[in-house]
RNA sequence: GACCCCAUCGUCUAGUGGUCUAGGACGACGCCCUUUCACGGCGUAAACACGAGUUCGAACCUCGUUGGGGUCGCCA
């Protein structure tokens, strides 16, 4: 039998940080079994599903490069399978019609509270008999749960877990508008796409059990379950907005690889041994459910990023130029016309001191933009500090014939012998005429053999009247 | 509150009864490299929540305590 998993968000909001790894791990699942990951759109919140979520859900997971397999299964056009679905039940006598409104529910809930009690359904519709009496009153349908006993689930990653049946209540599975509920829907498309494992975040889990109980009321074969320890944020509490960024597209935006995101999201909360980095093709090959860790972990920001640099050093400068282009300011009169050529050349030192792609940019500045740059205190105060040095600089340098980083390196070597200058101090008002920045991302003997010698010398003079 | 889950360095984790005076990674700190900032290299500090029990032996098994988390909707 081959596994065929499924991630299934609603689309209320962004594709988050924690959804991203549970698609991951069903993706992970799939592939590595040889199997089918599906995609299902959980759309019968009516009231907070958006066509801009969908949007951004499947955006989110294409940027990820966590590919579905056949056609997006949107819930709400299951609606017709879901009614014939509950008609059955209320057939074989697993299910009843309840009339209780919505209101009467909330006020029952709400005094329950007032008394320091929870509501559970009282299963009062159960037993009714004088249907006649209710003709024409809208009715909800829920399941008949027997209340004997216990079920027990053997989940993938917690483990066996008992829960007593009389704790479960009689859940609603076909609302009055014949909308199905969350908890009915799923199970009978999890059932319909052949679905045989379900893995999804640990909030789901007491879901399980209630769910187990629609299965056994179509005597449908049941379904692998694992679940997903949550994420949480680093002061323990669970992820959310205020945490800041949660949305895998900001984390896009934050300059971080996809590549980078997948690895974190693997090794947080699932691990092979020592090993830290993973990239798509081992992940499959290695992934297992049973190295899935029970316990929640933290999101940290730090080591995503130091993930994520490792993935830019290691990604090709074609690549990342590529990459870049999205952060660049295309209409920026400031735009200088060489700098993809320059970057090609320059990437290799930038990116290793770049940890997001928001770093690369900003490190590329000097090749990105024309001259002349705008100099902060420090830099004019270098510039000034060494007007001399520079004018010379520039006469030593006009003599290179042989324009390479060794040869600019001799002659600027042996301009601070003859003076005896210290390097460090020769170089100050060179890297800000080059950057115009008093700190650079790379060696300056290669952005001038990067630069050539006509821009190099052309920032020169331009720093030099300024 | 009820039901359920979880518990190794600050964080992610290795560890499945002896190989653990507990290993790796990120972060922190120090040193080296270096024209600065970085990168890189080397090194240091840093953990089995607590209490019982089982056992010749417990980070690993059991129970309890504490702490954290999840769920209790005609939301998903």
């Amino acid at each position: 039998m081959t596994t065929r998993t499924r991630f299934a968000p609603s689309p209320t909001g962004f594709l988050h940080i924690g959804g991203a790894r549970t698609a991951l791990f069903n993706y992970l699942f799939a592939k590595h079994t040889n199997g089918k990951f599906l995609l299902r759109i959980e759309d019968t919140d009516l009231e907070r599903s958006t066509k801009e979520a969908v949007d951004a859900i499947i955006n989110g997971l294409a940027w990820l490069n966590l590919n579905h397999d056949e056609e997006i299964v949107f819930q709400m056009q299951r609606q017709d399978k879901h009614i014939e679905a509950a008609q059955e039940l209320l057939k074989n006598g697993n299910a009843y019609k309840c009339f209780c409104t919505k209101e009467e529910l909330y006020e029952r809930r709400r005094q329950a509270e007032a008394e320091g009690k929870v509501y559970v359904y009282d299963g009062r519709c159960r037993n009714i008999t004088n249907y006649e009496d209710y003709e024409g009153k809208p009715f909800a349908i829920r399941l008949k749960v027997n209340k004997e006993g216990s079920t027990v689930i053997n989940d993938l990653v917690k483990g066996t877990v008992e829960v007593k049946n009389d704790t479960l209540d009689d859940l609603i599975i076909l609302r009055s508008d014949n909308v199905p509920t969350y908890m009915f829907a799923v199970v009978v498309d999890d059932h319909d796409m052949e679905i045989t494992h379900i893995i999804r975040g640990d909030d789901h889990f007491t879901n399980a059990f209630r769910q187990y109980q629609i299965y056994k009321a179509f005597d449908w074969k049941i379904p692998e379950f694992a679940h997903l320890p949550l994420i949480h944020a680093m002061d323990g509490s669970k992820l959310s907005k205020r945490h800041g960024a949660i949305s895998v597209e900001s984390y896009k935006a934050l300059g971080f690889l996809p590549e980078a995101i997948c690895n974190y999201l693997l090794k947080l909360g699932w691990s092979h041994g020592d090993d830290e980095i993973i990239d798509n093709e081992q992940a499959i090959a290695w992934f297992d459910i049973a190295n899935v860790n029970s316990s929640p972990a933290k999101f940290d920001m730090i080591k995503l990023t130091s993930i994520n640099h490792y993935y830019i050093q290691n990604t090709a400068n074609e690549k990342l130029l590529n990459l870049m282009e999205d952060f660049i300011d295309k209409k920026s009169s400031n735009l200088n016309p060489n700098y993809q050529e320059y970057l090609l050349q320059g990437l290799t030192s930038i990116k290793e001191r770049s940890k997001t792609m928001v770093e690369l940019v900003a490190n590329s500045s000097f090749y990105l933009n024309k001259p002349p740059f705008i100099l902060n205190d420090k830099a004019v105060e270098a510039i000034n500090n060494s007007r001399d040095i520079l004018k010379e600089q520039n006469q030593i340098l006009i003599e290179i014939t042989d324009w390479t980083k060794n040869s600019i390196h001799n002659a600027i070597k042996d301009y601070c012998d003859k003076h005896e200058l210290k390097l460090d101090k020769a170089m100050e008002g060179l890297r800000v005429a080059l950057t115009g920045q008093t700190v650079s991302a790379s060696s300056n003997f290669d952005i001038m053999a990067i630069l050539g010698k006509e821009e190099t010398l052309k920032r020169i003079t331009t720093v030099l009247s300024s």
